[in-house]
DNA sequence: TCTAAATATTCCTTGACAAGAATATTCAAA
DNA sequence: TTTGAATATTCTTGTCAAGGAATATTTAGA
């Protein structure tokens, strides 16, 4: 799992923009509106979403408009999807853990 | 979503810690030998997982054993759910986008 | 060509966070 | 009860990232 794709998301101002662009493309100064920021703090948030690969723009005359890139979710989501078969395999190893803790344990008192 | 969960996992060694602990649970001096951290950093990574609700401790002994707390990936892992609904129903709406700005712009010439 | 609108970039300052070092706390065993 | 092992906490320092202000860039239209 990537870190750059983690810290572009962890930043309120920048979450709500992913979520804004949910509900389809936007532009830089819809955006601005929207959030109540100043135009150039949200020309930086694309431009870090961008990087990570979570947006992507598309120019048109002086408009630039931004829009989800589904292939920037798509690590995230298989990340998450391992974990979630770790889980339903063997979900509570702790006891398991605590009984090879014990014969450890035994071990180094004999 | 919440941005202490995401701001918790990014950071490239609570990363670490969370995959390793996908192996099943660990103890602190476990974690920070398989990576090569030093212990009180170990336990200050663990403590901000913790507060994210990722993990979880239970003592043992003077021993800390920390495991996985599937409930703090369950709002991650919906959101990025609700995202993909929205990609499969109408992914790319740009083209409905272009066709508003057209028509906005070419009102305003009226 | 000149102007205004939309957007990006740069520079600066400040706050948050990670690592390091030292120390405190807790527990088992002698 | 003292000691050593395991873990947590505190304090300090350096680095990075976010916001503010100012400015540059691009484009359409007069």
């Amino acid at each position: 799992m990537q870190v750059t794709t983690l810290s572009a998301l962890a930043d309120g101002n920048r979450l709500h923009i992913v979520e804004l662009l949910r509900g389809g493309p936007r532009t830089v100064g819809e955006i601005t509106e929207k959030l109540g920021l100043r135009q150039p703090q949200v020309s930086k948030h694309l431009r870090i979403l961008s990087e990570a690969g979570l947006v992507e723009v598309h120019a048109v005359a002086n408009l630039r408009i931004y829009r989800l890139r589904p292939q920037g979710f798509e690590e995230l989501d298989s990340w998450l999807a391992s974990f979630r078969q770790v889980w339903e395999e063997r979900f509570d190893r702790l006891d398991d853990y605590l009984r090879d803790l014990q014969s450890r344990r035994s071990k180094q008192t004999d």
